[in-house]
DNA sequence: GCATGCGAGTTTCCTAGTCAACATACAATG
DNA sequence: CATTGTATGTTGACTAGGAAACTCGCATGC
């Protein structure tokens, strides 16, 4: 025992790291084309769904620091895809919406994640794709890293 | 079709991403005890096993930019890891190799790199963990993500 | 009615990357 | 040899995010 140090491949982290960076790599090449980008798709994406949303709920939601929101909302604002309603910028109870454009792009940049995950993952069978997700929620569930479903 | 976009969580990508962001920040507040960074990690671990490798070539096999592996160079020679042979600083072809210390501090590092796998990972089955492994490395090999043995 | 506090959003400073421009050692070719 | 080229390492400008301090709106208690 401990002669030599556990190799780098030896851990399932490790992989999922190699993996997941070249799958998000590879998606953010793709929504590049249409100026965003992957931060800003689960932004939009979250925000298709919900229809309104305070900041601070969207960080927890997205695994991000309130500040960090903050500058992503400032960028989408910029690009005029999201408003802030109540609406002087400096509002305290202040809601993210999508504008209209963004609402015609989110269908998009969808089919785009589509594609990617059809490029990574379109080599497994459906059983293997099956089985990858479970064991992942699986952990994400153990480690509660889903969302909440709370406002 | 082409009614309601895809959800985020449809996307093995955003799991994948989810939990890898996970098990990299986990890794990171362990790993800081030691005073060292996940990418400072790799990079000592490549070197563990190596001896001496040129910039580039680490680069290569660590999947960052030369400019990237140079600062972080920086930053491990400022630690006292890490020697930069053929030793004025401008030498062009320059070796990397571990100093005594980090060749002791690695490992203690792939210890908590085990831990954080067994937090992580522990909860599935040998046979489960077993099959996420044999897909992260087909994809891996699918994109050839594997650092080749190549110097 | 006023103070006190708390929570939300912003801002500042810092870190760690990329990218692209640069300098330069070394090779190949005339 | 001299020149030209090419790969190598470094640097500077920039980006994205975290941490923590700061600012206010708003509620609560006195």
């Amino acid at each position: 025992m401990s002669g030599i140090p556990a190799d780098l491949q030896s851990h399932l982290g490790y992989w999922l790291r190699m993996v997941s960076n070249a799958v998000s790599y590879s998606f953010a090449r793709k929504v590049e084309a249409e100026g965003v980008t992957v931060a800003e798709w689960v932004f939009l994406r979250m925000l298709y769904d919900v229809e309104a949303i305070s900041p601070s709920a969207l960080a927890a939601r997205m695994g991000m620091t309130r500040g960090a929101i903050s500058k992503l909302g400032d960028r989408l604002v910029a690009k005029e895809l999201v408003l802030r309603s109540g609406d002087g910028a400096g509002g305290r109870g202040q809601r993210l919406l999508l504008s209209t454009s963004a609402r015609s792009l989110v269908p998009r940049l969808a089919a785009l994640a589509d594609a990617n995950d059809a490029d990574f993952f379109g080599s497994l069978s459906a059983a293997e794709r099956g089985a990858m997700e479970q064991l992942l929620r699986k952990i994400a569930r153990d480690r509660s890293l889903n969302q909440p479903p709370t406002e």
